[in-house]
DNA sequence: TTTT
DNA sequence: TTTT
């Protein structure tokens, strides 16, 4: 079992790429507030597949998001010395914003909740 | 091991009592949107304490929020029948909306997150 | 968002059918312990595909399993009464138990953990 | 929201101090295995007080858990730089071992999940 | 209806 | 009984 949940703010706009086998790729941060008003903990997060392609269509710096998704270790090496760190692989995204959310039937694989009145859900 | 997150919305207003314990009880229900567009599923939320009466102040029908919380079987008789019901034992709820969030260090116990532009990113 | 994460043990042997499109579903029910020690909570779970199958191979009455998924509200009508009662649809399914676990090679869809003294920890 | 939910096995044995405050405080590290048997990710627990002291005493390098906790970024400084690494703080702790589970009326703040056919619960 |  |  490994589960993880998170609301917070992209801390920068995503950034998408897809990868040899053409698959799309998108890394981005997320603040996530405290409980008791102490500040932020940020986290790297990465997204594959359509919702990787959406995240960076619709979601950009500032953009409040709910993820479910998974811990994971990356490692790698550099100067000889093996490093690692943790990141969490979004398997779902969820848009809080008013601004940039769009109906489900729209954006496959988002559940967006949209705060306009005059949206036509 | 029993641990629920869900983002939704509430389906009626939340009412609030005190028990004879004197300690706040809330009782609301929520909607959760399926990932696919397709219609939502909707859960009984029991909110106990100082986070109970900050929900049933700063919440209201159709206020969306986060819950962390966890599965509670709530069993009891009807006509000498026992019956009984899943509910959420919500331990943390996060105000998700414009017109309702309040800073953390206003609302005690709660994590506002708001849509302010000028937020320090 | 809707998340589930849960530690228990079946009440009962999984029951595996398969429906009119081919696909497997195993229903089942948990017991998860209260934290502390005050008895447990009864939830009825719902599986589909393969791990409905493995499910249903390798796990009986009395098994101890963690399971990742999502709450879904079951309705019907009975005496021309609309019912509806929540339940839990795993997404994924852990062995806990010595007896029954497999490796994550054998069983497709399952992470299984030993207890064997021989890990390389 | 911030809510990780974890199954491994303890990589060493748990390291219990005491902080200046009185507080217990345990460090340890987890192996997750992955869905499909390709390997483990490896992360940093942190556990404070009671639970602590419990994990300490009752557990041991391979003993097989389940966490509730939240991500925490650590931040430091080494030769002047900026260091932060990503850790998991657990709430609650479940022992998943046959030989080192407990009753829940014997260790507080802990469910234990017995194996064994002759322990009187 | 309930597991250990 | 249901939110947007």
């Amino acid at each position: 079992m490994n589960s993880v949940n998170l609301i917070g703010r992209w801390t920068r706009d995503p950034e998408m790429r897809f990868t040899q086998n053409g698959k799309a790729l998108t890394k981005v941060s997320i603040a996530v507030n405290r409980t008791f008003g102490e500040g932020a903990d940020f986290f790297e997060v990465v997204i594959w597949g359509k919702i990787a392609e959406n995240t960076a269509q619709y979601t950009k710096k500032g953009s409040k998001v709910g993820i479910e998704g998974r811990l994971q270790q990356e490692t790698w090496e550099k100067d000889g010395q093996k490093r690692s760190k943790v990141v969490i692989v979004a398997e779902r995204v969820e848009f809080l914003d008013n601004k940039n959310s769009q109906s489900n039937n729209e954006i496959d694989g988002f559940q967006a909740i949209d705060d306009d009145d005059d949206i036509p859900f």
